[in-house]
Order: C-alpha cells, then structure tokens, then sequence
DNA sequence: ACTCGTCCATACGGTGCCGTATGTAGCTCG
DNA sequence: CGAGCTACATACGGCACCGTATGGACGAGT
C-alpha cells in the first residue's frame, strides 16, 4: 500500500511533459528525455502509460481542467464586467501555473492544435467555453450578440498573438499591446448601449 | 551550359520546403521527405545545400523577400491611409503565392520562430519593417506616436492569432473578426484628430 | 573521342526515438 | 517466510532521419 520515497505517479509525468511542451513545443515531449529528466527509464513511463498518445490526451485533459475555470473564479467576485474583464486580462498576462509560464504553454498547445486534430479539438472546446464567457460579459456592458462575438474572438486572437510573439518578439508582444485592445473592445461593448 | 530537364534548382527545393512548412511545420522539412516529394536522392539536395541550416536560412529568406514588399505595392496606389490598410487587410485574409496558403506559411514561421532563435531573428525583422508601415499609416490618419504603435501592434498581433487559429478553429479566425479589429483600430486612429 | 564539370543515385555509419519483452528489487499480506 | 503485486531497469528490434563517401550518367567544350 504504501509508495517508496521514489515511485512515480502519473501526474508527475503530466507535469513534466507539461513542462517540456511550455519550452520546446509538442516535439520536445519525448518519451526518453522526460525519463532521463525525471531519473528514471522508459519502463516507468510504458508502466504508467500504454504509449504517447496516451499521454497526449492526459496532458490535454490537465491543460482543460486547470488551465481555465480558476482563473474566471478568481475574479468573479468584482462587481461590473468591465473590472471582471481588466483583471481578467492581468491575470492572463501574469498567469503562473505550478512553476510552468502559462503563455508559452498556451502558445504550445495552439501549435500543436494546428498539427494534430486531436489536441484541436480539446483546443476547440476550450477555447468555445473561454470565448462563451467573454461574449457574455461584453453582452452585460451592452454589446449587441453579433458584435459581442465579434470583439470577443478579436481579443481572444490577440491573446493568441500574445502567447505567440511572446517567446521570439517580446517587444512585438507587450502588455501594453494587449490592454489597448482590450481596452477598445470595452469601449466598444459600451458605445453600443 | 544547358541544363536536363529534370534538373533542379535549388529554388525547387525551398520552394517544396515552404510547402511542406505550411503543410505541418518547420519540423515536417526533412531532407528526405523532400527529396520523395520531388522524385530525387538525397544526393541532390546535399548538392545544392551544404546541410538542413543551409536550407532553412534560404527558406526565411525566400519568405522575406517575398512575403511582404508586394503585398504594400498592390496598395500604394490608394489615396488615404484607411482605404489602403482596409484593403491591405483583405489582401492578408486572401493571400496566396505560389500555390501555397499564405496563412498557413505565415502561422509556420510564427511558430517557427518560436522554437528557433535563428528564425527568430528573421521574423522579427520582417515583423517590425510591417508595423513601422503600420504605425506610418495610422500617424498619418491622425493617431499620436505611442497610440499608433499600440494600435499597430494589436492589429498584428491579432492578425498572427488568425494565422494560427485558422488552421485548427476556422470559426475563431473568421474573416469578419479581423475586420473588426481593423475597424476599432482605424476609429481609434481618426478619433484622436 | 576525351575530358571535365554538373547533377544526382546508392550505400553506409551513426543517432534519437518508439514500443515490447523480460528481468528484478522491494513492499505487502497471509 | 514465501507468493504476489508494484514500479520500475535493461536490453532489444525497428524506424526515420542526418550527413558523408563514392560512383556514375550526361552534356559542354576542345
């Protein structure tokens, strides 16, 4: 029943790959280098997982479940949506998930979901429920349904050029950047009332 | 003096790179699989390149040469700044050279550039000759210096989202959700006058 | 006709990776 | 204390790829 000091869970791969897709993209999450990274052998990872894939779909079920919700908790509590979504969007800028830079793991899982169709689709659905709570908000500061949607994937595919740039052209990607944006789609979600 | 007609230049080689580029990434450019594709032996390509660094230094300069003084060009002839970014920005949606989808070639060198810092250093300086343009046009319609760089730099970093999202959540990337970022950015432009 | 340069084919050694097969140390539990 | 399970280690075959070495076909020039 009980683990030696030194045995492995599952999770902790999923960490370390999660580590390793934030710094090298989708191709650096190899089964023998996160071995030798994690001072084990390749049996340990055919123990706990039946392949790569496997893993795959582990690394794409954590990004889902820890990636997304908490970060709208924490701001639920400010009372209009207009503080919702500017804390919102320092929070995305800053975010800092167990040690890895949340921006370069975005960044990676939307690479990788450009080249396999089945991190796109886990890609997809995240990125529907994030867009669904944008539209709502800007919905509550008066924006129209159509154009609700409209500024909200606008800043979202900003967001998506922030993660991007961020790692080759950060001065291409500053903060500043981001909060005009989203400062425009406000003032526009208001214009509209 | 006259070649065979099979021969190929080395064009034909980073021709066929940019395809398979756009097609599944910096990654999916092996010597090898070009060398299928194009119906020829490594011999070949190891005639026209010393290795894959050489290769992939003409491939980011094919891109610079081509990617983004013709796009300007088309434009130049437009008489105020907003007719000439509007257009710029459907010429961007539709771009297509040389068979291969622009989009996907231009979310590659992005993604590229992201792992690569040889790559890096190129996309940052074709990235920064577009927004200095950016950034002229939007001064000339009014906006102050600070304002036009931030708007410029939203606009292309929303547009490095549409590369990338397009590949795998067409729905995000519509055409109509770039307008519209386009759009809040000129009003933002002409509003300071 | 001979030579020479161009352009490519073939064969080779080497690396990094995947997945499998099999052995094995340590804990648990009867 | 021995059997069994857990969580690995080790060793193997195989693939895809890189870069090199070498040889050969073909046309151009003399």
């Amino acid at each position: 029943m009980n683990r030696k000091a030194q045995d492995l869970t599952r999770d902790d791969w999923v960490l370390a790959s999660l580590a390793a897709l934030a710094e090298g993209g989708i191709d650096a999450v190899r089964v023998e280098r996160l071995a030798k990274g994690l001072n084990v052998s390749k049996g340990s990872f055919y123990w706990h997982f039946s392949d790569r894939s496997d893993l795959h779909s582990a690394l794409l079920d954590l990004w889902e479940k820890d990636f997304t919700a908490q970060l709208i908790a924490n701001i639920a509590s400010l009372p209009t949506p207009r503080a919702r979504l500017l804390a919102l969007a320092e929070e995305v800028l800053n975010a800092s998930n167990d040690g890895v830079d949340v921006a370069h793991a975005e960044g990676a899982f939307s690479a990788w979901a450009v080249l396999d169709p089945v991190a796109a689709a886990k890609v997809r659905a995240v990125e529907a429920k994030r867009i669904d709570y944008l539209v709502s908000e800007l919905s509550l500061m008066g924006a129209d349904a159509t154009d609700a949607e409209l500024l909200s994937k606008g800043v979202y595919l900003a967001l998506i050029g922030v993660f991007a740039a961020r790692r080759y052209n950060p001065v291409l990607a500053e903060d500043a950047v981001f909060r005009r944006v989203v400062d425009l789609a406000l003032d526009a979600a208001e214009r509209r009332r």
